[in-house]
DNA sequence: TCCTAATTGATATCAAGTATCAATAAATTG
DNA sequence: CAATTTATTGATACTTGATATCAATTAGGA
C-alpha cells in the first residue's frame, strides 16, 4: 500500500448541494473540499483568500447554498463577519472560544428540555432558539499556563 | 394642571454615559431620549433616520458607548444589521419575533442553572453565554387570526 | 455531439460602519 | 464672566462585507 492519502472527514457537502438540484462544478467542489479539509470555523473572506482561483461571488453563493441546505451553520458574531461551521448534527448549539475563535458544536438534552418548558412562560409561539457558550478553550488555557502572555 | 406631559419610561441612558466620564451634550441627549421614548429594538440606521439632526458618526459612537456601558444590548441578527435593545436587567436573554422583529428581554433561573451545570461537560472555561428564543409574538398571532394573510 | 439552462466571475454597486480632522461646544479656571 | 482647555461633533472619505449584473463558459441531458 502506498503512502496513506488524506481523506476528508466529511465528503458530503457537495452532495448536499446536488441533493438540492444544483450542479456539481469544479468551483463548488473546490469550495466544499476546502471547507471539509481545513479544520474549524471560517469566514467568507478567509475562504476567498484560501481559494483565489474561485471568484468571490461564487464563494459567497456556495456558502449561501450550503447554509440553505442546512449543511453549514452561520454564526453571527458580536462584531465582524459571521463565521461558518460544518453542521454535523441536526439541531445543536456552539461553544466559541473568546480567545482564539475556535467553534465547537454541542448538544445537551437538558438544554432542549428546558427550552420546551419555557413554552408555557413565554408569550407567543416558540419557533426556534439559538444559544452560544463563550469559553476559553483548553488549548488557550494550556497556552497561557505555559507562560504565554500574548493572546495569540 | 395642563395637558399631561409624556414622560420617558427610563431616564438613565444619559446618566450611564455621564457615569463613564462622558460629557452630557445635546447630541447625546437627543440619541438617548429617542431610544428611551421610542419603543422596542432598533438598528443604528433606523436611529440615524429618526434623528437627521444628529450626525451618523455621533449616533454610531453614542450607541457604542451605551453598549460598552452595558445600557444597551447588541443583538447580531442572522442577516442584516444588528439590533439594539435597552438592557433592563443585568443578565438576560431575548425573545425575537421572526415575523415583526419585536424584541423582549427575559430571565429564567432554570436556564441559568442549566448553564452552570454545563461547566462540567464542556472542555475549557465558560466565560459567558448568549441565547435567543425565536417566537411568533402574540400580536402577530392575533394579526394572522384576524385573517391577515400578509406578513405585515 | 449538440443544445439549453445553469453557472461563473470580473466589475459595479450597495450597505454598514469607521477614520479624519477642522469647527464647535463643554467644563474648568482665574 | 471671560479665557483656556479639552472633549465632542459631523461632513467627508474610506473600509469592509456582501450582492447585482451580465457576457462568457460549462454541465448534463437528448
Ligand atoms: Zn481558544
Ligand atoms: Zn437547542
Ligand atoms: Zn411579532
Ligand atoms: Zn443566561
Amino acid at each position: 500500500m502506498p503512502a496513506q492519502t488524506i481523506v476528508p472527514v466529511e465528503a458530503n457537502l457537495i452532495n448536499a448541494l446536488e441533493d438540492r438540484g444544483l450542479r456539481k462544478t469544479s468551483a463548488r467542489s473546490a469550495v466544499t473540499t476546502r471547507i471539509e479539509t481545513a479544520s474549524g470555523a471560517f469566514t467568507a473572506e478567509q475562504l476567498c483568500r484560501d481559494l483565489p482561483e474561485v471568484g468571490r461571488a461564487t464563494v459567497y453563493r456556495t456558502i449561501r447554498h450550503l447554509v440553505d441546505a442546512g449543511a453549514l451553520c452561520k454564526l453571527p458574531m458580536l462584531d465582524g463577519a459571521p463565521k461558518y461551521s460544518v453542521a454535523r448534527n441536526e439541531h445543536h448549539h456552539h461553544t466559541i472560544c473568546s480567545r482564539c475563535g475556535a467553534v465547537e458544536e454541542f448538544r445537551h438534552s437538558t438544554v432542549e428540555r428546558v427550552m420546551r418548558s419555557l413554552e408555557k412562560e413565554i408569550d407567543g409561539d416558540i419557533v426556534g432558539h439559538r444559544m452560544e457558550i463563550f469559553i476559553t478553550c483548553s488549548n488557550c488555557l494550556a497556552e497561557s499556563n505555559r507562560g504565554g502572555s500574548s493572546g495569540r
